[in-house]
DNA sequence: ATATTATTGGGTCATTATGACACAATATTA
DNA sequence: TAATATTGTGTCATAATGACCCAATAATAT
């Protein structure tokens, strides 16, 4: 059988011949959600039931990397059209080195077959994507057990250097705050200004004055507070807000906090 | 003759065989330097003598893409140890469509045997390097005319998508302002205040106020006043400052105007 | 030799932003 | 009905910022 034409099974939309894939390069997408007042990751189960990894896929020689990452999304979703955003390459041989490489095929139980194309050496480039919680129908893929959500300070064993690359993402996504606003991509239509601040608050890895908060973000001028009062919490019911899009759109173009 | 032991000729330590190549993956450098008052890149003049490109290379299987980054800089500038940061993968197939890349072939002035490699579609990935002007001699590759600095709001004709990715470094560059100093990897060890407001001016894209920059960069307690004056320029003379290394390398890891 | 001129070092000052609190209002639970 | 946690709003001292101003000075022009 000619390479060209070998088969790699990667799930039901994932049957790709290894001659129409970019050798050696791959995506991975660290997936963020927001439930509960905290921020989670997608990430899916290795056939072994003990080790996790990232949702990931590879890059089909007619397509951008920008397209893999978006169709990686939307298998493991059912998201289009969400916020997703390149933060970083993954491009030390190091990270699919032997020990390593072996001990994740053996975590992820792949056929004999695909050995060959799994072996070689993967440069990453890693992907962000911020997703409304409630809209996700988590779907594994044929080489995983379950796709599931988990928190991203209580993260299960990963594969590779997967845990890195998670860690990289909240680091980026911190230095990003700098510049944009957060939280448009991440909550629903309508939300508490905790909401919003508990974002805020995982990704910067800090307490935030609740007061300050609530006069800065208001400063901003791209909330509308709604009269609608959230019903059902315990205590004081809080207002509730939700983005002024035009507003959040010319933030995050102009910038949010720009110095000098 | 077979594929794998053809050889790609880059230039005088750029012989490799395309074996020992990741296919379809190259990185290009971005090389900032720091000239009379004047931000500058450096480029290289295709053999049609009037097309210019970045300095590039393609990624050694056993390497990383940060190593092949730091050898294309070295084989450039003969500078090693200097600040090479990754900032961007551009991975449109549409950057290397047919027509713009028998266009920049032709511009190279390729030999034909090496067709079937160049024509192949690249990812590439963006570094910017902050080098010391002074420190540099430009060495062309074998397939360049010359090699030579450029004022980057004075750009030649580029090949590629080359216009693009110098704006998305400088871009880039603007934004890891926000969260860290710059100018210890562009400036040579004695400068002006001035000159850093220059870098900053032409960074940021905007004009400074003189007065309130002096006082925000002597507040940040990483320069070092000299009592030498600058002399020869016309004028009264201004203070030389140096940067305090220690001070320097904690506000790079601590944020310089980190805010909430 | 002296005046001119551009540039620099060092300020002022009003305004805004920030950080640290305070306190009353309120919705659930005890 | 009281206790409690949470929220909306306000205060206030301090820090940071933006927009100026002015005297000192070194090369150049006269």
């Amino acid at each position: 059988m000619r390479m060209e034409s070998k088969l790699i099974n990667m799930g039901k939309q994932q049957n790709f011949k290894v001659g129409e894939l970019m050798p050696g390069l791959s995506v991975d997408n660290v997936i963020f959600g927001f439930h509960d007042n905290q921020l989670k990751v997608l990430l899916l189960e290795c056939m072994n039931h003990r080790d996790w990894m990232l949702p990931g896929g590879f890059v089909l020689k007619s397509e951008s990397t920008d397209a893999a990452a978006e169709r990686v999304l939307y298998d493991r979703t059912g998201l289009n059209n969400v916020y997703l955003q390149q933060f970083h390459v993954f491009g030390d041989p190091s990270r699919s080195r032997d020990s390593l490489m072996s001990s994740a095929m053996k975590s992820m139980e792949l056929p004999f077959e695909t050995d060959n194309w799994f072996k070689q050496r993967f440069v990453t480039i890693g992907y962000y994507a911020l997703v409304e919680f409630e809209k996700v129908v988590p779907v594994p893929d044929s080489i995983s057990a379950s796709c599931a959500w988990h928190d991203t300070d209580k993260l299960p064993r990963l594969i590779f250097d997967h845990k890195d690359i998670i860690a990289n993402a909240l680091t980026s996504m911190r230095h990003h705050l700098n510049y944009q606003p957060i939280g448009y991509n991440l909550l629903p239509k309508e939300f508490t200004m905790k909401n919003l601040q508990s974002i805020y608050e995982t990704i910067l890895n800090r307490k935030l004055d609740r007061s300050n908060f609530t006069r800065k973000m208001l400063a901003a001028g791209i909330l509308d507070k709604k009269e609608k009062l959230f019903a059902g919490g315990a205590h004081k019911a809080p207002y509730l807000y939700s983005f002024k899009k035009k507003e959040y759109l010319k933030v995050l173009k102009d910038g949010f906090n720009n110095e000098f």
